[in-house]
DNA sequence: GCCACGCATGGCAGTTACTGTCAACAAGTG
DNA sequence: CACTTGTTGACAGTAACTGCCATGCGTGGC
């Protein structure tokens, strides 16, 4: 046994606290907005004292972002794991499809956060912080992919970016449709703008 | 006389004591750092109150980020006056030329304020919060020269993202680079991985 | 010249996000 | 049992931001 001889009993109540403090924030916040909850109210509803929100979460932000953070890893693994012979506007869609299907999988729990998010002046914001760092790290892999340095040709840059172009634009067009439209049929428009793009490498 | 009867001397005084907060803020930013720096120590500076401060701006951030803001409508007035038969890549590179080339007429001034924003967080989340505003502006301007629905078509969004992706790579490398990267060569390249993608609409 | 009005400003109190520090407590280890 | 490690809560403190009100300064009517 001991396939995971490191999840100990503490570990998984850090777990269960972190849990905790999103679910009260995400229901707090859909309800009745960014800006008119506060961080005593969240920690009064998940049950642990203010000081603690802050050991888990940088800012009153990131409890509504840190769920769209992990993403990014998951980006940058799937485009690690795609086979080299595949041309880039493929790798790239299956990467960036991750963090969509994701969202897809679960409309009712996904739509309403993407939405906040995406109309939140604050989260917005850290939001964009955020992408900044997946691409890089899309920008980086490409780059070794293709055997190109990454301070001096901006093809690794630019696909990074119009990847992350084409996440956003699928993000809003399936926020502002309210999920009635198909994330995977926007996902192939969107690649099939920037594909000539991608793939004249 | 009279070319401009609005322009009172209260107005004027406005724009003096703006550019004095701007002034003092962005030196006190470049020499400590963001971070270190408080809003007392800029309006003492500047010798006004700190509730003055925030009738000029919303925040600490936009003291910043305010001067890059204004080159938003530049840029959607340029591209508004390019010919409508010129290729979108073409109308495009000249739309995105405008504030690089702002940039790149005062680099001593300019470079490092985009080092200090690129390289703070929170300044580029409140910069790229507001390149959103850009690109809707962008979108919509791009859809009513093709004649087509923003709603129903992704190329409009795209487009605006992709262009707006050149633009911060040209911004990334000129900052990176210390300003030893010509931008309008940046700008060429970076608009040569886009252009097929722009062109094929 | 004088008064009234608009408008920018400053001071002040208050809210809220966020941080450093310390003591208490639980769990695992020798 | 002593010791270490890790999590938590309470408290004080900083700093960003806002609402409110009084003050002064320029402009226009009389």
């Amino acid at each position: 046994m001991a396939s995971r001889p490191e999840v100990t009993l503490a570990q998984r109540k850090r777990q269960l606290v972190s849990t905790e403090l999103t679910e009260a924030a995400l229901q707090l916040l859909a309800l009745k907005g960014f800006d008119s909850v506060t961080i005593d109210e969240i920690v009064a509803a998940a049950g642990v004292s203010q000081r603690t929100f802050f050991r888990y979460f940088r800012s009153k932000e990131d409890v509504v972002v840190q769920f769209l953070v992990d993403m990014g890893a998951d980006i940058r693994a799937d485009l690690a794991a795609r086979p080299s012979a595949e041309p880039p506007s493929v790798a790239l869609r299956h990467a960036v499809w991750v963090p969509i299907a994701a969202c897809a999988d679960h409309p009712e729990r996904t739509l309403r956060v993407v939405q906040l998010i995406l109309r939140t002046p604050a989260l917005l914001a850290r939001f964009l912080e955020r992408q900044e760092q997946w691409r890089d790290d899309l920008a980086t892999e490409l780059a070794s992919r293709l055997g190109l340095d990454t301070g001096h040709a901006v093809y690794p840059q630019m696909a990074a970016r119009m990847a992350l172009a084409a996440f956003g634009t699928v993000l809003q067009r399936w926020s502002d449709s309210e999920g009635k439209e198909d994330p995977a049929e926007l996902t192939d428009q969107a690649f099939a703008v920037i594909a000539p793009a991608l793939d004249t490498i």
